[in-house]
DNA sequence: CGGCGACTTGACTTTCTTCAATGATCGTGG
DNA sequence: CCACGATCATTGAAGAAAGTCAAGTCGCCG
């Protein structure tokens, strides 16, 4: 797994590549700007060569200079704790941003790496600050989008405080679900890049847990997970199941 | 336990108090803002009569209007679960802002209840916001403040995420031991006015297993907690077990 | 094709939860 | 001010659940 850093090569194809071209724009920062300030936005924002699945977008410690958002692929940010072990604190799917957790310290609290191919738009934060003075509609998509992870966080924290495994998993999976069904995916049939561990790391469990979940939901009928291909065969009772309302 | 609301009188003498003698404004929202610009954010604070233990500062589902910072006491936010059962998402101390996670949804997507006799300023986000388009500083502190609660948020979740309950007591201790130090207070001795219960929610535990830590935690001299009297002991024992580096 | 890592499966241990009963605390109303 | 009721905290015993350890299987990349 490559530790190197995401080098500041531009692919010249994707120079040109602008927010108002973008699928995911609605979900991204540019939601509700008009074409004037779209384009003042857009110039701000610079489009790096895809992340390969491995590579760093920035590690915990580095100085903080730019928010990140997720264009394609899927972001893992994780915790270092002091033995080396990784503790995921979340994963990112494209219209989401990273790094907002650093502005309050003004380096980076996490570590941010491509679990598979990923695109991102770097955004360097002092000129998005600048910006969001002059532009209403900016200033407000910024602090709705920092106050949806807040929100997010506390309803993933709902998840992990239960005691019992197979509601956060199921929880987990219809998030994934429905955060995949807002880009224009399937909801019930999805490619999670993912890995057993890091899914384990993230939730909280054993990964021989989660390993025995799957078959679980699978021998109910509720969903097959089979490397990495997700099959959500009955939405309801998996809901029903993430609110501990079934057996 | 009352479930009304807090009513809008206002407190004579506290419609003067004002920012600048506020003995937390290093941590709030004036958080290096000069005399004038701390003028006009004071121009837009309303401060409430304090809420008694007991009283809600806000709903679930009500309409986002403002802010709230804690002047004094504690609040707990939670959400409503389906069966009615409360998920405690947070306790928040003075200097902290809550209903960050509100702007997004633009209705209240936790309810806050104080849990001790609580001063709240109330700021009204459509006046923040437009104030912080044209006060940079001001702009950036709310940054900073959402930034940090959602790193924090982040952290909290590294020790929710811990199988074992010891090193979760342990990290919620010091954390709030933390914070109160930043506030003033001691950092070994302190009134806790959370109870055994809402803890135990928190933590995602039952409130037993909560009182059974608390006797272990005594008979292994980390820490002494009674009836909300908190003393911390070994505070280097007890950060070795947070981060489950002792047995 | 070989080897390495990730996933799966089983047996056992540890830990927390649950259930139940007792004891402490707090607020209230007499 | 005290007595009562209710809620909350503590403690014990039994059961359930996930963790750990270990071995075997699968799949992927070199």
């Amino acid at each position: 797994m490559g530790s190197d850093r995401a080098t500041p090569v531009v692919d010249l194809e994707s120079v040109r590549a602008v927010c108002a071209g973008c699928s995911i724009q609605e979900l991204c920062l540019p939601y509700g700007l008009d074409k004037d300030d779209l384009e003042q936005l857009d110039r701000i924002i610079e489009r790096k060569r895809p992340l390969a699945a491995g590579e760093l977008a920035y590690a915990e410690g580095d100085p903080f200079r730019a928010l990140f958002a997720v264009r394609s692929g899927v972001l893992k940010t994780y915790l270092l704790e002091a033995e080396g072990e990784e503790h995921i604190t979340g994963f990112h799917f494209p219209g989401e941003l990273v790094g907002l957790d650093a502005i309050s310290g003004g380096i980076h609290a996490c570590s941010a790496r491509a679990l598979d191919t990923t695109s991102l738009c770097e955004i360097p934060f002092d000129r998005l600050d600048d910006l969001a003075g002059r532009i209403g509609g900016l200033r407000q998509q910024l602090f709705r989008l920092m106050s949806r992870e807040i929100h997010q966080d506390d309803r993933e924290r709902r998840n992990q405080a239960q005691a019992v495994a197979d509601p956060r998993l199921a929880a987990f999976l219809l998030d994934v679900s429905g955060r995949l069904s807002k880009l224009g995916f399937s909801a019930t049939t999805f490619r999670l890049k993912i890995s057993n561990r890091d899914l384990a790391n993230y939730l909280g469990l054993a990964p021989e847990t989660v390993s025995r979940l799957f078959r679980r939901f699978r021998e109910r009928g509720l969903a097959t997970v089979q490397s990495k291909e997700v099959r959500i065969h009955d939405p309801e009772r998996l809901r029903a199941l993430a609110r501990s309302l079934e057996e």
